[in-house]
DNA sequence: TGTCTGTCTGTTATCGTTAAAGTGCACTTG
DNA sequence: CAAGTGCACTTTAACGATAACAGACAGACA
């Protein structure tokens, strides 16, 4: 049956929203709370009851009082908080990204379900949903087969990337006239640079960086397919980093020398130059995957 | 528990192919029927036990002889071979695109589930693979919602459409010179002139044609990505003929005209008009797709 | 020696069940 | 009377169980 684990979530968020304040002030109304938490008015009741008899709060009639600061051991463990579907997703990545699953090789479902501890129909759901990811397939009446991080997911990848990129660069460019996008772009642009100061010490800071300035540029299409490819861009880079640590610092600088060439040909407005900086950008982004998945 | 209706769908396709053969012919042997009707050797001795004592066959030690037809009777009838999340993807389909869901409405998947006479397992597992079109999106820890055939929707739709329509096509021209291509493209366009002659009466044979076409461009650029997308266009596509019967024929009579000289710039090796024809295309296309979901 | 068969074991599809979490409604309170 | 509360009722998440189906292996056959 289901877990508590939304309970024990929201209840830790709960007591961090009351370290936040002191001791003898009131908090808010259970609507108010089940707004904030965003979970039902249910579960913020369930958390008063419980906060009320560790003796955090007084329940009197409709006034909560904060009590007294709740203390570390109160937390429930990270360990419980985790909602099995996110436990599942979380090994499931582990297993096929950094264990050797070969191209090729039949998932077994049942196996899988006892390595992670979790029922058959959680794996069954979530090779389900990661099968958008073009990574599985699944044979008539039969299991899963893993297909591989082969040269040609990255081509096809890399394929629909450029396309998507594209479009996109040209959205955002002929929207740059609105504010929201233009300082989006000079934040983006002074933290490239901040990083490129310090890029001798501070380069694998580089990974979250090229999220947000890509994640910026796709959301200008604001298209939910071109978002939702981004979520398989974005797993395959994130593993992509962790794989291939040869000339990690130098690839990163010329990526955010390639992220500022992107940037400063929207600011200047010069479609011509920009099309240009985004197909080198995209051309060096496809030879250091393929490179790290043949080394893989 | 699981149904047997792999076992009734084989039972069926192995009596199509004893209608084939004549009385006193012999069966192939099991691993060999397996292959042909697509399932495990399990299946396919269920199937030849309940067909020796239905008398269709006599087993005896390795061989098997054909003793008569089947009779119509004989066959398991077309509801009990649909396994159950085919019905459920088959009632879902409709209840959405020819009921009447209005965008933002939640979707209850108890009332789906008593409605289609399945469990709630059921839907839910089909609301996660039917969420990859974008049509529904999930709220946190709770329901579905249905976004609906918005026009944003057919927008963002469009546009990806048209990259990869674009792209297939310059994959396509790239690889005309191989045989295989070059005659399902004389093949296709055989088909549309034939269809061209009759349209006055058969307009309506001209979706499947539509599919055939799109699908064997798209299939040149030889992207997972792009298939999997073209399985919404398609779906969308499919219900938006049922929708938009109005001027049906012309319309019909039109697509076929753009088609035609996509094939002809292909097959002449114009890149430049190609593209131009392919762009008609789509826009055409597009359009007739927004005025269907504005009167529906 | 290579393919086929009998048998047995392992895996998957689907359902029903149950606790957790969400939602609606009447009533209360300020 | 608008927002908050208590309570009952729905709906969802997740599991375990089981029949259907797939696959492996040893021995038989040709």
């Amino acid at each position: 049956m289901k877990d508590n684990s939304v309970y024990k979530r929201s209840f830790n968020a709960c007591l961090d929203l009351i370290r936040r304040l002191e001791p003898g002030a009131l908090l808010g109304s259970e609507p108010a709370l089940a707004r904030e938490l965003e979970v039902s008015r249910t579960t913020v009741r369930s958390i008063l009851v419980a906060l009320a008899a560790a003796g955090v709060i007084a329940l009197e009639g409709r006034s909560r009082q904060v009590l007294r600061h709740p203390l570390d051991a109160e937390y429930f463990p990270d360990l419980e908080t985790e909602a099995s579907s996110e436990l599942i997703e979380r090994r499931f990545k582990e297993w096929l990204l950094t264990g050797d699953v070969k191209p090729g090789s039949i998932i077994n479902s049942l196996e899988l379900a006892r390595r992670f501890e979790v029922s058959t129909s959680g794996i069954r759901e979530y090779l389900n949903r990661f099968s958008r990811f073009g990574l599985i397939e699944r044979r008539p009446n039969a299991s899963w087969v893993f297909r591989g991080f082969t040269s040609s997911f990255a081509l096809e990848l890399c394929d629909i990337r450029e396309l998507f990129e594209m479009q996109s660069i040209e959205r955002f460019a002929a929207q740059i006239h609105k504010e929201p996008l233009r300082r989006r772009l000079a934040d983006l642009k002074a933290r490239h640079i901040d990083l490129l100061g310090r890029i001798e010490t501070d380069f694998t800071q580089f990974s979250p960086l090229d999220e947000a300035f890509h994640r910026t540029i796709n959301d200008a299409a604001d298209n939910r397919f071109i978002r939702e490819f981004y979520e398989i861009i974005s797993l395959i880079f994130h593993y992509h980093f962790q794989w291939n640590k040869v000339d990690e610092r130098e690839r990163n600088e010329i990526a955010i020398h390639e992220h500022l060439a992107i940037i400063e040909g929207l600011e200047s407005g010069d479609a011509r130059a920009t099309r240009k900086a985004v197909a080198v950008h995209m051309s060096s982004a496809r030879n250091s995957l393929f490179r790290s998945l043949r080394g893989h």
